[in-house]
DNA sequence: ATTTGGAATTGGAGCGCTCCAATGGTCTAT
DNA sequence: ATAGACCATTGGAGCGCTCCAATTCCAAAT
């Protein structure tokens, strides 16, 4: 910046106040030191310029697990509405960690962003301590389970009823939910399967297992419901990887779905649309979700501190091709509904 | 850390090593000061500690698309090998929009990261110009199209011609190839479509068609191939995402896959292993390919400048079931092989 | 000719940290 | 007792920038 002022014969400020386009420069010397900037391949120092302004217009995200798409998505609407505000996103990954995550989190304190977006996050609030309040924060798509900070979320209450409700419809009573496990989403959406198990008059049919959130947790637990003397005619996996395990297993076992078994994602990530899979599954408005995470934290930014916000939007059932009538009429408990692997 | 020194009776540099930890701090004055640290809930400033020490410690890497799961797994395997180096990873996202990268690039350069790994990235090597030179740089998973840059890849050309053998050996002679379009690896892949054709002896039937990188872009074509007199026996697409939505679009109009068509995907992003896709695909080892951009770079960063290096890993073949001999028997041109949408 | 006001420009302090050379203190060897 | 060596500790300069108050400049108003 030195040399470039040098070169320009300006001073320093002057170069200072080129690069930030202040308007009262005049033409002529703005064009001289821009020129001067090319020609010695000059770029400005962010860490030096944050340092100076005391402001990075930075929000750091944290996600979950890149190689969900489910994520991408959500990434997607946070940064498209923080560009429209003039910040920079800066991706960390949780690799599905609380303890990395806990590490990224820090590490976006260190480096000064002025906000967090933490897009399915595993810590628990209480691990989070004072972490959380040292920057506005905004816990995106695990709502429920963080009362004191604020959240975006899809109702997964709603949505498993949804997808409770759906499957009861068709004849349904015995449902198993295949359960998210450590996902800290997976108490909410079990607490739907549940209360839609009770609606649907066959609380006492309630069969949950523990699994987890990606396609290799499915196949234990496919392997062992298989196994049983009598295996349930639906099953409402944890979300859409899951559920795509869970079809490959049924499938290496010689099990027709929907005929078989019906199957329900959560998600509705772009991979439960395909033809193939065509899964049936409850949406979750993953654009509008990131946006609104953005305005939250903005809004945060500039407001000052109220109580936690929680902003909780509805899910839609999404029905495709795995879920239909069960094989044998209803009611007919104890007899066996589909053959072993 | 002024408060911190005053408060634990030391000087600022004195905490400056604590931070560090530095082996020369007596244990005493140690505890002071982290005592001291966590009862003010002082945080070093990363901005302040690099631009001091003009090191960041810092990789950015470029990811072209956060939805496809291919980038995802490729960045793993990129943070994996740079934790092992002491090296942090700050993710940017290409939106599969050049101009969008060379913006991101731009932002890394600003926030001084010691190199870059680019993912799958869009620009032209000309269009990165000296951007490119300003730090160790790194284009992973799109190879051949950057002759001057370090670049790491899988032989894409190879990958194609494996895809084109499987297919003649299962005595498809009309193979089309859906083209990446502005995709960078689309070049090379294409490449080996023609000379897979060439060697299976059937290179005046090469036929290809632009399509592109998403599961979106395949509708048109395939609505356009169906529509045709004379559909091919066999499609092998850009990647798996594109295959995908051929499988869907070919679905639609009641085309079986592998009894009417065969289709070849590429990358065997774990969509393809779903079982009701069980797509053949081209395997790239992700992971190795992200562990050695970061080898790459860190040669970089001590041994200097020699000229760029290219790592070519070699692809493998997936063969799932969407592959199979063609409905007619090969050598009988010109009669219809599939019904229209 | 002198004042006045505004716009363009500048010098310098300071952002929070690290690093170096210098200081003080303790210990051993003479 | 004294020099030397060695360790823990410190003050201060400096990283590249921004921002403020101060200065210069010029044209319009008196």
């Amino acid at each position: 910046m030195e040399d470039v002022a040098e070169r320009a014969n300006v001073s320093r400020a002057l170069v200072s106040l080129v690069m930030n386009n202040s308007p009262q420069v005049s033409e002529e010397k703005r064009r001289s030191v821009l020129q001067a900037a090319r020609e010695l391949g000059y770029r400005p120092n962010l860490m030096a310029r944050n340092l100076a302004q005391q402001r990075t217009h930075t929000i750091g995200v944290l996600v979950d697990d890149l190689r969900n798409p489910f994520f991408g998505e959500v990434v997607d609407g946070i940064e498209a509405e923080a560009a429209g505000h003039g910040f920079r996103v800066i991706i960390l990954n949780g690799h599905r960690d609380a303890r990395r995550e806990v590490e990224a989190i820090e590490t976006f304190l260190q480096l000064q962003v002025e906000a967090m977006a933490l897009v399915g996050p595993r810590v628990a609030e209480d691990d989070l301590g004072e972490i959380g309040t040292a920057a506005p924060c905004v816990i995106v798509a695990t709502g429920a389970a963080h009362p004191g900070i604020d959240t975006i979320a899809t109702d997964g209450r709603r949505g498993s009823e949804l997808a409770v409700e759906h499957l009861a419809a068709l004849g349904h009573k015995r449902v198993v939910h295949l359960d998210g496990g450590a996902n800290v989403s997976a108490a909410e959406r079990r607490s739907g399967y549940r209360s839609g198990m009770h609606s649907a008059g066959v609380g006492h049919l309630i069969d949950i297992r523990p699994a987890g959130d990606d396609e290799t947790d499915a196949l234990a637990v496919i392997d062992a419901l298989l196994a049983e003397s009598d295996p349930p005619t639906a099953i409402f996996a944890f979300n859409d990887l899951l559920a795509a395990g869970a079809l490959n297993r049924l499938d290496d076992a010689g099990v027709a779905v929907p005929g078989d078994v019906s199957l329900v994602g959560f998600d509705n990530t772009f991979i439960s649309a395909l033809r193939h899979l065509s899964l049936t599954t409850v949406n979750q408005p993953t654009l509008a979700m990131g946006r609104l995470a953005v305005e939250t934290l903005l809004r945060r930014l500039s407001n000052g501190s109220d109580g936690p916000v929680h902003h909780t939007l509805q899910p839609e059932l999404v029905v495709r091709g795995t879920t239909g009538p069960p094989r044998r009429a209803a009611l007919r408990p104890r007899s066996p509904a589909m053959t072993g692997p």
